[in-house]
DNA sequence: CACGATTTAATCGTGTACAATATATTTTTG
DNA sequence: CAAAAATATATTGTACACGATTAAATCGTG
């Protein structure tokens, strides 16, 4: 017998790593990345900075801050990200007048211009997941649910 | 109207980034990391390095490769990781005799008596997650689903 | 048996992630 | 109003992740 203080020993069965549900998390949102590669490479875009790009297109120009609540990202990662965007010239950052704290970040005419492009991937990464409607909105909003729960702490 | 060749056009509430699947995911990965830390901090284990032994811990002794197969790793990931958990004394790398080319990834004494913590380990998580268990059979069933349809290209 | 093709790991370069720290700029308070 | 606290971003160090390349060993076919 290995455990029987802190609740039930959890059988060897249950331990195997296809049982996890934090792999098959894990697995999936590397098996996503490679999904997205090929279709983002054609526009130079690596998947997170496409999230970015998502963001910007959906609300127009915002703060570092901002954008960092919405993809759950600290400055230690949306910063390089964020240069490497200016330098392939699909964004402008400038400090906020109002707040010299602030750093705005905008879409230049050519990032605007890529929205047109959202189509295309989203169609073709909606393809490649084989599911239907029904299904992608059931995972996401159980995943929704789970993250909420996991950042609960 | 945007786009009438390539199937129907997206309308812009679909495009928002709550409601893709891909960001869900790739949300919950991180917050599964970040739920993973301080529990794993206290073996001096990364949420990779865990999976690794995850892995050991089930089969035992194992070539980089089937280690690579089963967490869907290359060895330019693998190779540093198993690096630093040799350098922790957890586990040992030797050339398989009857094929050079093949290196034996091993448990330690250390190591394997590690594996009586995974209890404790799987616990806080289960707890963390807030999900019953159908709930977690439920998402892991269909995110295999998912990653098997992304992965089959 | 030889020699080219394949297999297996390691290495290198780029790009996330994140904790910890540093810096500059508000905002709050005594 | 000045010092302290809080806020926003950038930087540094460590650790994945992966494509591409390299190097060594084995295999396959002539």
């Amino acid at each position: 017998m290995t455990n029987k203080v802190q609740g039930q020993a959890i059988p060897d069965e249950e331990k195997r790593l296809e049982r996890q549900l934090c792999f098959a998390v894990y697995a999936t949102a590397h098996a996503f990345n490679r999904a997205y590669k090929p279709i983002l490479d054609r526009f130079g875009l690596t998947y997170p900075q496409y999230l970015v790009m998502l963001v910007l297109w959906e609300k127009g120009c915002l703060p570092v801050k901002t954008i960092g609540e919405q993809l759950d990202l600290d400055s230690g990662t949306l910063s390089p990200l964020l240069k490497r965007l200016e330098q392939a010239g699909l964004i402008g950052r400038a400090r906020d007048p109002k707040d010299e704290r602030q750093v705005i970040v905008s879409l230049t005419e050519k990032g605007a211009g890529m929205k047109c492009q959202v189509n295309t991937i989203m169609s073709a990464i909606g393809e490649a997941t084989g599911c239907d409607m029904d299904e992608v909105a059931n995972l996401r909003d159980r995943l929704q649910r789970l993250r909420a729960n996991l950042t609960a702490e």
